[in-house]
DNA sequence: AACGCTATCAACCGCTCTCGC
DNA sequence: AGCGAGAGCGGTTGATAGCGT
């Protein structure tokens, strides 16, 4: 029998220390990229895959670890609300987090929170959601609606970010696809009682201090994340 | 002390998107 | 326009630490 071509096994589990630290100097010397070439260069046996997410979430400059602070939650909370489980997204609103730590957070602490404030009638609905074999995440509310939408395909979910999404936000004057969620035109921002509101609120509350300039603006113990 | 159960979180997997050719 | 490779995202899994009995 001829030889198979034997495609290169990748390490796989736990990163040990001194992996990190190839890792680390070989990021440092090269720059962030290329990742199925790191594997053959550094020496390491990992996957461009594993490099990568072991990079952004652990060795990247910034990252911050240990527990979540109060207003992190909160600001989980409103996010998820807002923006359903796009955890990248939701992640790039916390300077320091990775998308990775927030969805973790989400799923061990709060999305427990959240269905312990629930009804009877909804965590029974959620048991037969749990069996069903496409469950999705308990929403609740229309935004979470809407969130549920986002698990969809990605055509869907640009459709349900253009209509009626953006034109909520629009209606603000603000566009939710700006990185900045400042009110265009300065125009001044109005309440009224829509239960959208308060959310918005305190994300734009955050974004005031969060994103300012340079970022160097930290509430009560969020770290500064410097570009 | 030993065992079983639960909670937590790092890492993997599969899919989609983006970009260059 | 079509294709392939690389990158990114979200869901899920598996190891293990912690706790209760």
């Amino acid at each position: 029998m001829e030889k198979k071509e034997v495609k290169p096994r990748f390490k796989k589990g736990l990163w040990k220390p001194e992996e990190d630290l190839i890792l680390k100097k070989y990021v440092e010397t090269h720059g962030e990229g290329n990742w199925a070439t790191v594997s053959e260069k550094s020496g390491l046996m990992r996957g461009g895959k594993s490099c990568r997410l072991r990079w952004k979430n652990y060795l990247r400059p910034n990252i911050k670890r240990g527990t979540m602070s109060d207003e992190e939650k909160d600001l989980i909370i409103r996010l998820h609300k807002l923006l359903g489980n796009r955890w990248s997204l939701i992640a790039g609103r916390l300077p320091g987090r990775t998308d990775n730590e927030v969805k973790n957070y989400w799923n061990t602490h709060l999305n427990k929170k959240s269905s312990r404030s629930k009804t009877k009638t909804d965590t029974m609905k959620d048991e037969k959601r749990r069996q069903s074999p496409n469950s999705k995440p308990l929403s609740s509310g229309s935004l979470e609606n809407t969130s549920g939408e986002f698990d969809g395909k990605k055509e869907e979910e640009k459709t349900q970010l253009t209509n009626p999404w953006i034109e909520e936000t629009k209606s603000f004057n603000c566009d939710i696809r700006s990185p900045v969620l400042f009110p265009a035109n300065d125009a001044p921002f109005f309440y009224d009682d829509d239960p959208f509101i308060p959310i918005w609120d305190s994300f734009m509350l955050f974004e005031e201090y969060g994103s300012s300039g340079e970022g160097t603006y930290s509430p009560q113990g969020m770290q500064p994340v410097l570009p």
